[in-house]
DNA sequence: AAATGGCATTGATAAATATCAATGCCATTT
DNA sequence: AAATGGCATTGATATTTATCAATGCCATTT
């Protein structure tokens, strides 16, 4: 499945063959099963980490038990707490499986080896977060000007893959909104 | 007023004088009235821009007139449109002055010129393109798992300056609440 | 085949937030 | 000093969304 990974670097990045067997040496992987942790609040997140197959999401859990996802990762994309990984501080959040997954480990130290050994590997690096903030700063502007509806219409337009694999209370949770007002409307769309 | 930028690139970076004076060489510093554009919808965003003085917020209009402000920027705060800046194309955002304000401005090519030539200079850019990103990741949590009333009182944590510069209608926005919202929670929270 | 667990759905109701309209306050302009 | 414009506040009401509880449907386990 290391594969997966190679195939992402070379689309996404100008690194060489043979800077790519650099990338891959420090590669680790690592198999996760459905519902297991990856990641749990407390703990400190030391990777940078890439999903080659499978599905994890990345939530919180309120004083009330609420859970609240931050986000999902399926293939081809990263995961992680960038904010636990930069401060070395325990992470807030929880990280876990949404369905039997494979995610690619790059130690903290060796990542940061790599992206001062190969520039074409921190372009890509970097290009990534930029990309990572826009989509962000997007999301941010759906949650001040959208109603709960318009949001999911948004989302089924961003990641209609998603919503086929995604259990429909936990797109409601990324939403901020409950799984009953989801429900409700998806039964009024339809109707329309 | 180039001399808070400078201190801020000392502050932040490890660029050495010699290439602190190539980077003020391709600065243009622009100065903005209160309610004076920077940006207008539909334009395209060409530069890197840092607040020197004043402060200007960035907002959308929705189809019914209402604003929805992105955020704001203040002194040593960057503002600007990156998806604009980094597509080439127009954008949805207004970025305007709520104060006299001063702006310096580095162009898209002379920003990418000294990404390149001053390594330093690189990394500092891109360290705060990994905190810009923490800082919306933390904002979108606050939506998906806080009610109104959390949220203004956690924008106060962050943000105790500018509740006293910005209009209070402004914040709400900010929030994703109406003004008239904002308004009744800081009735109720003074009562307490 | 029966039992179980996890969801989604639906209904009734409550709570939060928005909308609309009116008023008043202050700073700035004339 | 009077007039103006921009806000914030307040009240009444509507709308949206959440909460609580019950039910049903599948897929998986026993």
């Amino acid at each position: 499945m290391i594969e997966v990974f190679k195939k992402y670097i070379r689309e996404k990045s100008k690194v060489s063959e043979e800077d790519l067997d650099k990338i891959i040496a420090v590669c680790q992987v690592k198999r996760v099963r459905k519902r297991q942790y990856l990641l749990q609040e407390g703990d400190v997140w030391k990777y940078n980490a890439f999903v080659t197959k499978g599905c994890v999401r990345t939530y919180t859990l309120d004083d009330k038990g609420n859970e609240h996802i931050i986000n999902f990762a399926v293939e081809n994309w990263w995961t992680g707490d960038r904010e636990s990984l930069a401060s070395g501080e325990s992470s807030i959040f929880n990280i876990d499986a949404l369905e039997d997954s494979e995610i690619v480990l790059i130690s903290k130290s060796n990542f940061e080896m790599l992206c001062v050994q190969i520039p074409a590997f921190n372009d890509m690096v970097n290009g990534i977060l930029q990309k990572s903030f826009i989509v962000a700063q997007n999301r941010i502007h759906t949650f001040i000007s959208l109603s709960a509806e318009e949001k999911y219409l948004k989302f089924l337009e961003k990641f209609p893959h998603l919503v086929m694999r995604v259990p429909q209370g936990m797109i409601a949770s990324y939403l901020g909104i409950t799984p009953e007002t989801l429900s409700r409307i998806r039964n009024q769309t339809a109707k329309k």
